[in-house]
DNA sequence: GGTTGTTAGTTACATTTTCAACTATTACCA
DNA sequence: TGGTAATAGTTGAAAATGTAACTAACAACC
């Protein structure tokens, strides 16, 4: 098993984003599954609702690039928790807007807490330039 | 939709690293899928194997950091189609070990101009010492 | 030599995700 | 106004993934 083509995976930029994304992912998944049974749609919907406060359903999927059926399904699983409650639109009763539950909003703060540990811990790895850079990037190139 | 709480989506890593794998894996799937009908987890394998030429799938296990089922059906699909064939290990019959066949080596070379291609579309985003840090920090990240 | 443990890989079943079709509501425009 | 198009969101079936249990082959130890 030795290589022997010229082309390094480990410089082809979506195979590398996705393993560092995969494994990065791991961890922090332990915690909201396991506190909580929560999957990554769950959690990514729970903070963009806390970070947002009143989305409707399309405006999570454009910010956290979801598609529609995820999102959906997410959705009922937070409302069956009661970590949200749903209030159609008046005007155009085509959207809904979601709001956290007390309660929602306290999972939220038990699991944030958790990511900042989180992230520190990845951190250590990177120097602080690194760290600037690295988010940069990220962000760069999560403009598609 | 304004935000409230502070903290930053934006810079917690998991995120922003699943976010920007998720956009620059999008472009790269169309090609994989729409040319061969191929998943994410047979690009990888057919991969590794163009580049290391033999592997047993526990090699492919620990290099591309899949679940073993993963790798096992990946392998299975590509078998099929003829793009790898397997022997077993003469001194130790648990082991296989898997070579591409010609007809996947041709897929392989096709896919891989493509995937420099993307590659060189994607940096274009970025400076080179942007692309430099992107490059070791994700390889950094991607050791458990 | 036979029992127990380990390893490589597969399979079965449950859970998630994807894709396409669907409902309900509003917008557009002749 | 009426008819078509567009939009928000849901649902069902098919595909993919995750988990755990499984087989087959070898190792180790008594």
């Amino acid at each position: 098993m030795t290589q022997k083509d010229d082309f390094d995976l480990r410089e082809f930029l979506p195979y590398l984003l996705n393993q560092a994304a995969e494994i990065s992912s791991q961890s922090f998944q332990r915690i909201y599954k396991g506190r909580y049974g929560m999957l990554r749609t769950e959690w990514r919907v729970l903070f963009h609702l806390a970070i947002f406060e009143r989305m409707t359903a399309k405006d999570i999927c454009e910010k956290a690039i979801m598609h529609k059926t995820k999102v959906s399904r997410a959705v009922q699983r937070l409302e069956q928790r009661r970590y949200l409650q749903r209030k159609p639109d008046e005007k155009d009763r085509r959207h809904e807007w979601l709001t956290l539950t007390s309660q929602g909003r306290a999972v939220y703060e038990d699991l944030r807490a958790h990511a900042r540990q989180h992230d520190q811990v990845l951190m250590q790895k990177l120097s602080t330039e690194e760290i600037t850079v690295l988010r940069r990037v990220l962000n760069a190139l999560s403009q598609p």
